[in-house]
DNA sequence: CTGTCTGCAAAGACTTTGCAGGTTC
DNA sequence: GAACCTGCAAAGTCTTTGCAGACAG
């Protein structure tokens, strides 16, 4: 990954644009969520950016990835009640939520929206963001399984 | 609410068919929940059940609504990641989260299912529970901000 | 009467907060 | 140099667990 500097000026712009200090904690933990896309929690944060800034705390951590939400860099989502998942991917998607080996994809399809404009004007409600979250079992899980049997 | 006793046969029934005691605070709690559909909280479910069964803990409150789970009576999903949240709707649906005054709506289409069907096509995955929160504002509080402005 | 359940208190998991020393701009 | 940030430790919130006395079947 020797382009993992690409996104420095990125992040280092949001930052200052809402006049954030650009630190190398924050620029690190930026780094590793904007392109990681297996949807981390705070702890995996942590432990990955560790290996780079091993003083990082997990107080940071948190404080860092509520600023990036603010100046717009990620999005935060839970799918189970205990764990926050943070998300560098800002369209409007649903995922795709593995029982088995836990894996989350994104997924995109024009007619949710459409459907969320039609489910609000029946009941006059202003739809803004939503979470869509589909649990099942993977491609890779289930042929893993039929094997088995 | 004079016939709140009349889902006592089900509770009873749905607890019994997997082997658990229907005792008096499970009643009470499936009793509360089965009739509330503002998606309550524990919290909230202790509040309103301490009314009736003062001694009732914390504990039997998250001890029972597993238990509820189980026997199919109530579903649980998570809006904010700090609180879990209990619906006695067992149908696929969809939630209104209105940001202003922090109801909760059930809604359903019967085109969410396909979509979710078309998606999991798509990627070769077997879908089974979704959760669709949708955020925004719903129509009794944005009419009042109307009359404000 | 036996196995299960309740309610208390303590523990557990994740997240937030307060603050002294260090860093950014 | 001033304001902000980090990392530690402590506190906070929701939820789970362990256990002695109580209850359902």
């Amino acid at each position: 990954m020797s382009n993992l500097q690409d996104s420095d000026p990125l992040i280092i712009k949001a930052l200052r644009g809402k006049g954030y200090k650009a630190t190398p904690q924050r620029i690190a933990i930026g780094q590793f969520v904007l392109h990681n896309h297996a949807h981390p929690t705070a702890q995996r944060i942590y432990s990955e950016v560790k290996k780079v800034y091993p003083t990082v705390s997990l107080a940071t951590i948190y404080k860092t990835v509520q600023i990036l939400k603010e100046v717009g860099l990620i999005q935060e989502f839970n799918l189970e009640k205990d764990q926050a998942r943070f998300d560098p991917n800002m369209e409007p998607h649903a995922h795709l939520v593995c029982l088995q080996c836990k894996s989350i994809n994104d997924c995109t399809d024009p007619m949710i929206s459409e459907i969320v404009d039609r489910m609000s004007n029946e009941v006059d409600f202003s739809a803004g963001e939503w979470n869509f979250n589909i649990f099942g079992i993977c491609s890779n899980c289930r042929r893993k399984k039929s094997i088995c049997d």
